[in-house]
DNA sequence: ATGGTGTCTTGATCGAGATCAATGAAATGA
DNA sequence: TCATTTCATTGATCTCGATCAAGACACCAT
């Protein structure tokens, strides 16, 4: 379960649900930069993403900006119970999303059990991704983290055909997500790429080997100690 | 909304909805260290702390073991979506909780407003706590992961009459939980305790000063630069 | 008593990452 | 076209926190 479940609903991709669903759409679009709405109605609705990029940031009183998750194209989002100072933007230009008010799709689904999964689906998903992000946050270096997150919207991102990847946010949003600097983010990839972990075509375009679980050591151990003792 | 919620629900623990949950209720008891359920079987049942602490943990093939939540009496919680690697393990001797199958309880909640409330909160604060525990982790100092912790421990914990609030976990339990060794735990309850931000009654027993919204830095700014010149 | 174990604290050292700084590359706009 | 701004990379320095090490303290069993 939870990181094995499918990316999107087949079945709503299929279009099978549009001819229900899509009455009760609204559609919302945003340029770079710009919220999806009013923060004090964000919890009224479930969110689908139907191109470009989102993010959920929290914003700091010391002007640090976290970013909480990236919702991609073909993803459900909901936003129960977060906190006030959360807004949700669009990354990059033409972001285009489907809105529908929470109490009619939820009254929906209590006679569709098909639309009852998607919802299901959708919440199993974000506890799951919140999950993977406190872990991934929790104790890794720099280098780990920038490799999971890449290896992750690996899987969540379509590739192109030769199997390159374009990665639609910037090292800034990479750095705010995964609680880095962006230099370091800068210097990770660096060491990503000389290790041929990663391949670049562009500088956010790039191929990632996968199946990499352990940990790697960034370093080889320091030796003993320099005493007045010298190799020959 | 969220992190103003209340903490357990007014209405349950006034024991208005035993009567319908008890006919429904699993009584688990487990001591220090042990698993309250097998692992396949968690996603089944929601969960009620009666007494006693909970942790959801999560053990990495080195070694390390990140908690990802705790749950302290009266709290509800449920599992779904969490990681194959997950357990759920009692910190104390005396751990008893209740359980409820899904599908009754939610069943239930269809009916029962009041019960479908419930759940709904439950599910709300979760979500809420997972982001806290995001932001938390994401890019504080030592100290002030530390105290930010503190903070919702006394939030969450009833406090003796004196405004000591006993705390039921270890160093290592709260290592765990902010990802840092218990070493630099440590360091940081006496650097708050040398700041006068925490009492101590017992090396588990603290009164917290809340309120503080800000991050205090941990060190003055060196001097800038130790050059030929000299302060007389 | 004595030893054992688990928990907590403090010290010393070192490395990973933040920060400051500079430069380059690419997009945007006049 | 050039100017401006945003984004990305690399270097140098310094600090925070991990790690290794030792000791203090409580609790338990024998």
């Amino acid at each position: 379960m939870g990181r094995r479940a499918a990316i999107h609903d087949r079945a709503f991709d299929r279009g099978e649900f549009h001819s229900q669903l899509a009455k009760w759409r609204t559609s919302v679009a945003a340029s770079k930069g710009q919220p999806i709405c009013q923060p004090n109605r964000l919890a009224d609705y479930w969110w689908h993403v139907e191109s470009g990029l989102v993010r959920q940031v929290r914003l700091q009183s010391s002007g640090l900006r976290c970013i909480h998750e990236f919702f991609l194209p073909h993803e459900w989002f909901v936003c129960d119970g977060i906190s006030e100072d959360t807004v949700i933007e669009a990354v990059c230009d033409g972001t285009v999303l489907g809105r529908y008010g929470r109490f009619d799709l939820e009254r929906l689904a209590v006679e569709d059990v098909a639309i009852a999964q998607i919802l299901r689906d959708a919440r199993n998903r974000q506890t799951a991704r919140a999950e993977e992000h406190i872990f991934n946050l929790w104790h890794r270096r720099s280098v780990e983290k920038v490799r999971v997150f890449l290896d992750q919207m690996r899987a969540r991102l379509p590739a192109r055909s030769d199997g390159f990847t374009p990665l639609p946010m910037s090292r800034y949003d990479m750095a705010d997500y995964l609680g880095l600097s962006v230099e370091t983010v800068s210097r990770a990839l660096s060491i990503l790429r000389s290790r041929r972990v990663v391949e670049f075509d562009g500088v956010r375009t790039l191929k990632i080997a996968h199946g990499l679980d352990d940990h790697f050591p960034l370093f080889v151990p320091p030796p003993p100690r320099a005493s007045g003792a010298r190799v020959a």
